[in-house]
Parts: C-alpha cells; structure tokens; sequence
DNA sequence: CAAGGATTGAACTCACGAGTTCAGTTTACG
DNA sequence: CGTAAACTGAACTCGTGAGTTCAATCCTTG
C-alpha cells in the first residue's frame, strides 16, 4: 500500500536487471504503478531513488541472511545435517532475485557509488561474517569443531557454499532444479566438515572418508 | 601499433569502469587514440564493439589463468608451497584491472548480452576448472591427495583462495598489500589441504596442525 | 608514382530519457 | 466540510551521446 516502499521495490527490480544507467524512471514508475512526478516528488533525482532502493534492497537481505544465522542451533544432534539446512538457507537468500539484484548493482555500480558500496560492504558482509563467526566459534568452544579463526572460518563457509550454486545457476539467469542446488551445497558442506570437524572423540560413527 | 588492438583495449578499460550503457564511444577513441570514425569502420557499432572487446578480453584472461594452471607440479617437493604458489598467481590473474573488468562486465551485463556471457562462461570458467581438476587429479594419482569428486575440489580451491581477496579488495577498488593477499590465500590453502591432504604417510614432516 | 582503402577532424542528425510544468483531482486531517 | 498536501497525466525542455557525413589526408601496395 504504501507508494514509498512500492516505488522502491521496483526501482530495485529495474535497476537490477538494466544497471543504473540503463534504467528508466519511467518504467520504474508504471512498474510501481505511479506517476512520474510522484517518484521525483519523493525522491528528488534517479541518484537518490537509486541509493535508497540499494540501501533498502541490502537492508532486507541482510535482515534474512541474518535471521537465518541466528536460528542455527550450535547444540545440533546432527551437525552435518545442521549445517546443510544453514547452507542451504544461505543460498537460498542469496539466489532470490532481490538479493541477486542487491549483489550486481553492489559490482556494476561500485564505480558510480564507491561510498555507498563500500558502507553496505562493511555494513552487511562484514556484520554477516562476524555472526556467523560467532556460531562457529560457539560450535567450537563445544568442541564441535576445531577452528583457529571463526571470521576466516565463516567467510570460507560462505565461499564454499554459495559460489558454484552462483557460477552454475549462471548468477541467477537459470533456475535452478533442487538436485543441483542439493549437490553443491552437500559437497560445501562435506569440504568444511572435512577441514574443521573435530576427530570423532570416543566411539560411534564419525565421518564417512 | 595495430589500431584495432588499441581500440578494444580501451574498450575493456571504458566498458569495465562505466558498464555498457554509460560509456561513451568518444572515450573509448580517444583513449585509443584514434578518430571516433575510426571506430565504427572497424567494429560497426557499440554493441559490437562490445563484444568484441569482452571476448578478447576474456580470453586473454583465461590464456594467463590458464598457463598458471599448466605451470603446476604434480609431483612438487613441497605440495603446500607449490598451491600457495598457485594460489597467488591465480589471485594476481583475477585482479588485474582488466581480469576485473572481465568479471564485472559478465555479471553486470548479463541481461543485455546473456548469449555471450553464456558462451564465455561456458569456455573459460568450465575450461578453467576441469584444467585444474586435472592437476589435481595428477596430485591424487601420486598419493598427495584424496579427491572424491576433483572438479569440486578444483571449484572449491577457486572459491577458497580467491573469494576473500576479492571481498575484501572491495572488487578491485582498493589495492591490497602483500599481506592483505598472503594472509587469506594462505588461509584458503590451509583449508583445502585440511580437507584434502592425503594422511601423512610414513613419518617425516606432515601437516602443522 | 598512382590508385584504393584507411584515417581524420569537425560538424551534423536524431532518438531518447531525465527532470519540469501545470492544471486538475484525490486524499488526509483538523 | 475545507484546506493543504500529495498525486496524476500529458506535454514540455533540454542535454547528451550514438551514429553519420564529408572533404581532406595518410598509408600501402602494385
């Protein structure tokens, strides 16, 4: 209902897709289903609608990322099957198509913007490591894993998770089936178990290799 | 002196700072020092200048990375050193001014051009990784190594060693100091090899941690 | 050296899109 | 209710940049 947010939804939407350049207030209004005047009467210039549509489009990801991070459980039965349902959460803010949006005006824009980007930069990605690091970290004092650094820890979980769900899903061109988000993100997963896993302490079944 | 080779190499330059859309033809030849007619004899229009700027441009790209890949040994004295090494050379291929402007341009344009950075993907990144597959593969012949799957294990040593390097160069903005590049390459190898590196066999000198 | 193509600079056309104007209408709110 | 603000549609200005034109010049190659 509110015009404010609705115009900013589909600034983010057209930006996304055609870059800041090639975006048109125009569509951008019929899209919110406004008149011009109204965007430039909230707004002010395209550089602005275009700030705000970012800064709110990485606000929201961010939200989620971290509502996501938050609700690991770093008591888990099974940690492995823990951290796949953390992976797969993760990729799937990632992969949405405002966060894809988010992600490429953040690459293609950086130019054009370099203070904006660089305070989402560390606003969100640096925030989003620390709280994941921070799970980690409690995973490790439980003696789940064996970590000498949570933050690097976190950055290449996040590395080995979400890039070739990314690279193969051709940065958000192709949907992509259930299987081939499955494998990647199992193999991520298995490769940081690999890496960080504590050695199975008494008995039981530690992991598979 | 081959104007045509200036003339994209500017080209890459223009279009990798500005995106598609807002570069400009004139930039693009003066830089290249040559007259804006010049440019359309040659290449017909922006959009075809386009192309062929990124595809030169990618594929020399891809001729360094891949000569990185080639120069590696599979039977090294020192397996660590020799992917440390690796691992530098394939960070200094990916931040190059125009290796970044490659990947900018592939990200941020894919909605205008999806064909052709479809078919750029397709032949580097893929040719890319089943190149290392292969010499990772060499390592797990000798016993170096215990690869289920090598072209995940040589997607994920991309992801491992690269990702935070370009994070936290902010894409290519800011330049990093030599330990900003060692710390997390080193970092990146420490966690492919905990997850990968074959038992210390006999007795000797095995893996740190 | 002569012919043909490539190159140049400068001036040009033209489409397109940011931002504005305005007169009229809707909505919010005391 | 009544008034002020927000909103609308349509038409407008205006700068900018893609692509062209052309007459003059520079190679290149036989």
């Amino acid at each position: 209902m509110d015009k404010g947010e609705r115009i900013l939804g589909a600034a983010l939407e057209v930006f996304g897709r055609d870059g800041f350049a090639a975006a048109k207030v125009d569509e951008i209004a019929s899209r919110a289903g406004v008149a011009k005047p109204t965007v430039y009467h909230r707004f002010g210039d395209k550089e602005t609608l275009f700030t705000e549509a970012l800064r709110r489009g990485a606000g929201l990801a961010h939200e989620r990322v971290r509502a996501v991070i938050d609700a690991v459980d770093v008591r888990p039965a099974d940690l492995r099957a823990e951290l796949e349902v953390l992976g797969h959460a993760l990729v799937g803010c990632v992969s949405r198509e405002d966060g894809l949006a988010v992600s490429r005006l953040q690459i293609s824009e950086q130019n054009r913007f370099p203070e904006l980007v660089r305070d989402l930069r560390i606003g969100n990605r640096t925030r989003t490591i620390d709280a994941l690091a921070g799970k980690l970290a409690q995973l490790a004092a439980t003696g789940r894993l064996v970590l000498r650094d949570p933050s690097r820890a976190a950055q290449q979980f996040i590395a080995l998770v979400a890039d070739e769900v990314l690279a193969s899903s051709e940065y958000g061109q192709r949907a992509l089936s259930r299987e081939e988000v499955d494998g990647p993100v199992r193999d991520g997963v298995d490769t940081f178990l690999a890496a960080f896993a504590a050695p199975a302490p008494p008995a039981g079944e530690g992991q598979p290799a």
